[in-house]
Formats: C-alpha cells, structure tokens, sequence
DNA sequence: TATATTTGCATCGTGAACGATATAAACAAC
DNA sequence: GTTGTTTATATCGTTCACGATGCAAATATA
C-alpha cells in the first residue's frame, strides 16, 4: 500500500496547481477576444494601478522574475498595447507605459472579473468564506517568499 | 480611481497562480536532486498508486491533456525512470510503466512531503485548518471541471 | 579618477501547458 | 466487408516560467 503522504489527493501543491490552471483557463476565452493570454492581463491589472512603470517593479509586483516578463512586455509593445522606453534618470531602466489601446482595454474587459467570479463560486466558496481562503493563500504565498529569504 | 474589482489585490486567480507557482519553486531544490521537475513528481506520484497505466489514465488523473503530458512522458523514458509499450489488447493505447530506478525513487524522495509540507505551514494553515482550505480548492476544481462543459 | 561591485534588463535554453492538427487503431453503421 | 466515426496518442507552434549568463549603466570603493 502506498504511503499516505504520497497519495496524490493529499497533496495542497497539486490542488493549487490544477484550481489555478483551471481558473486561468476559464479565463482563457474572455481574454482572447481581446488577443490578450493571463499573464498579459495580469501586468494589465499592475499598470491600471499604476502607469509608467519600470519592468522591475512590474516583475515584483507579480512576484515574476524579469526573464518572464521582459518577453511578455515585448509582445504587448508589439501588440500594440504598451510602449517600452529608456528611463530618463536611471538609463538602465525600462519605463512600461499604456498606449490608448492599452487604456481603453478596461472597458472592454470590464465584465471579466464578474463572468470569472461567478464561474468560481460554489458550496465552499462564497462571498462570506472567500475571505478565509484569500488570508489562507496569502499566509502561505508570505511563509513561502520568506522561507526563499 | 480604479474599481476595486481590477485590483490584483482582490483577484483570487492571482494568488492561486502565485501560491501554486511559489509551492512549486519549494519543491524544486528537493526535487532536482533526482533530476525530476514537479509535474514530473506529478506523474511518478500517479505510477506508484498504480503501475503500468495508459497514458490517458494519467493524463486524466492530473486533468492534463496529451499533448502535454506525452512529452512529458517521453523525457521521463529517456531519463530511464519508465517505459511505455504499445498495449497488447488495444494497440492504441501506450501503457506506461515504472522502471527499478522509477520504483527505487519513491524512497529517495521520502523526506520530500514532510519538508514542504513545514515549509508551507503557518498562522492560518494548520493540520487543524488545512482540510477546510483542502475543500474549498477541490469545490473551486469541481465547479470549474464541471462548468467547462 | 580609475577600478570594482551592484543593479536593471535582455538573451538563451529547457520544460511545461495548451490549441490545433495529424495518424492509426478500434468500433459502428450500412 | 466497406465506409464513417470515434478513440488514443503524437506532433507542431506559441506563450509562459525560470535557471544561467551577458551587458551596460549606476554606484561604491580605493
């Protein structure tokens, strides 16, 4: 008999790995309207905060290294969707802003975070526990960034 | 000011991608020891529940397609840790089956479980409170299984 | 000010994920 | 039995992730 600690229903990691690339792909079909992928949105949904960023500070904000998104911004540039261009005060940096396309995605995504919401609740999972989920991920996203050092 | 529903703060799609990402990244050290990668772990942690399977009965086990989980497959032949052979009573099917080496893995990686399991414990996730996180991730797979079709 | 180190970003290679497509075996319908 | 459909797997192209490495601008140190 295999040990328990081996059974795959007993792993948390496998769990986050499939709900998470579940829930990206329910994702999936709403953004390719728009010619978008998750990742490009997500960095959507950094510059929507905030504009004119350098990629470094994107990358953190995501917790991506910059070898991720250096190619993830030049496909968005190339899109149509952001400029990339020389800071100014610190030449090495690489200043990340939204084109007018790149503005004007808001409003065509705007249903998205609704549709996937909804897709997402469930006997568990509602307005009231949700909460409890988020403080839960988000205690084990700090233990393990703290535990990289 | 922008809505609340576009924060990444609020997005629980983000902090699944970015725990799955992280919990992953926390196997890695433990796992590259032994030349594997975490979906790799994946498919070993299916083959030791039961040995000799098709490659669909994998693919479904991890909700994975084919075309991802054949390369998969074939870098893990080539690494010695199985081997897949054409099925005797369907000639479609290739049954993939551990090697010594596959099967002696299981108890290289003994400690594994138990290490990233500490690593990920914390205020909020506790034995006591980890099968509620447990459920709640297994409805959100449920739901989002069932609402693709 | 010359040199060393750090920082910010880019490039490269590998291994997933996944949509689209291909191919052969099994099965069904006629 | 021939034809059509389904099933099991594989191949291809694109986009992440990410370790390793490279490079130039900024900063620290001698």
């Amino acid at each position: 008999m295999i040990k328990e600690e081996f059974k795959l229903d007993n792993q948390l990691c496998f769990r986050l790995y499939t709900a998470s690339r579940l829930i990206t792909q329910a994702y999936q079909p709403l953004l390719s309207e728009q010619g978008l992928t998750y990742p490009q949105y997500l960095v959507l949904l950094v510059l929507w905060e905030t504009d004119a960023q350098p990629v470094n500070d994107i990358a953190k904000r995501l917790l991506l290294e910059t070898n991720t998104v250096t190619p993830l911004l030049q496909r968005m540039e190339k899109a149509g969707i952001l400029t990339r261009a020389k800071g100014k005060k610190d030449a090495r940096q690489m200043i990340v802003s939204l084109t007018r396309k790149g503005k004007d995605l808001q409003d065509k995504l705007a249903c998205v975070p609704f549709k996937v919401g909804n897709a997402v609740m469930c006997d568990s999972v509602t307005p009231e526990t949700a909460p409890d989920l988020f403080r839960m991920l988000d205690d084990i996203i700090l233990q393990l960034r703290s535990s990289k050092e």
